[in-house]
DNA sequence: ATCGTTGCAAACGTTTTGCATAAGG
DNA sequence: CCTTATGCAAAACGTTTGCAACGAT
């Protein structure tokens, strides 16, 4: 095991629960058909899998709350080895690429590990990270998707995602700066 | 070593050499005050560095072309271990990253390992990625910048860079694709 | 002579794999 | 009962580091 000593921070609201996703700032919630339960019951039927014990402890904590997070992360969150619904390291990752090929996840790279995120029923976003808190703040731009759609046009680009990360330092991160520039004087 | 098995290719212009570099298509090149090497001679000395063999060889073949790449290519493209101008692995990745700190590279991360293209006299832009090749296609775009500017500003967010990648398929292999199909038929 | 630089080997952190065992349908 | 899923240990992968030897100024 690895216990890496950086942290991902989150700023995104939590979910209230079941068919329903938060959403990022002034935009409005998304509703959704099924649970992501019953979705991912419906993914493992048509691929002839299993629905262990292990699956749903993950399904249910990764969806209990609305937040980025890492393979580690969700491990610590996790009982420890021995415990009652401890899941091994294997496989956490061997099933977040499951929840990914499902649709239920969203992963992306961020200062080389893959971070998760709610994709069934969230709607498309896109980030700021503040790489001195490590927070990850959510936004949503329509003119971005047209930007996307004209220059992949003019490429003859057939699209299929993207990721656009903002970095910089956050609201907070300033404040907190600015404050021990005075401290100093 | 590790021999990674996926290589990253490219579509972008060599450069015409010296203090000038190729630009995204239909963008105007750049002039730029030094060569690549004076800037970085300049860097050394502010830093109390020193200019070995090795960097000399690194950042000639880096600005021999323009071409995006990752450490592992670079040193597969540098003579083998004996050679006259071989660099070793750690001095690859020690003074990748001083070229990064000179200014004269950009570098991003791309499926799971570390990118690196000009920036040095290179104008800013962004990547379309074809996830079927591996091509990377750059693309410049001003209103993506208004955005930036635009989104931080609401959050009071404070921007040092940022990285829009648009993923999907490149031109060329749509055409593969559909060739592939008709022969099928 | 001094101090930065190099190469080696070995460590690192994250993710994946082979394989014997356990468990879902 | 058949197959898939799991846990363990170990490998793989890209990258970094400690250190003794080397080399630039």
């Amino acid at each position: 095991m690895s216990v890496s000593a950086s942290r991902l921070r989150d700023r995104s609201q939590s979910t209230g629960g079941g068919a329903e996703s938060a959403a990022p700032s002034g935009l409005p919630r998304v509703q959704v058909a099924q649970t992501p339960l019953a979705r991912f019951e419906e993914y493992l039927q048509s691929k002839g899998l299993r629905n262990s014990d292990q699956r749903r402890v993950l399904l249910e904590h990764v969806f209990s709350r609305h937040s980025h997070f890492d393979a580690d992360q969700l491990i610590e969150e996790l009982p420890r080895r021995g415990a009652k619904g401890h899941v091994s390291r294997p496989t956490v990752y061997r099933t977040l690429k499951e929840f990914v090929d499902a649709g239920l996840l969203r992963c992306f790279q961020l200062d080389g590990r893959s971070v998760y995120e709610h994709d069934y029923g969230y709607p498309q976003h896109d980030h700021l990270y503040c790489s001195q808190c490590r927070t990850l703040i959510e936004f949503r731009s329509e003119e971005l998707l047209r930007i996307r759609e004209q220059v992949s046009a003019e490429h003859n680009f057939l699209v299929r995602s993207h990721r656009f990360i903002i970095q910089g330092v956050c609201a907070d991160c300033r404040k907190r700066r600015q404050r021990r520039k005075q401290d100093l004087v």
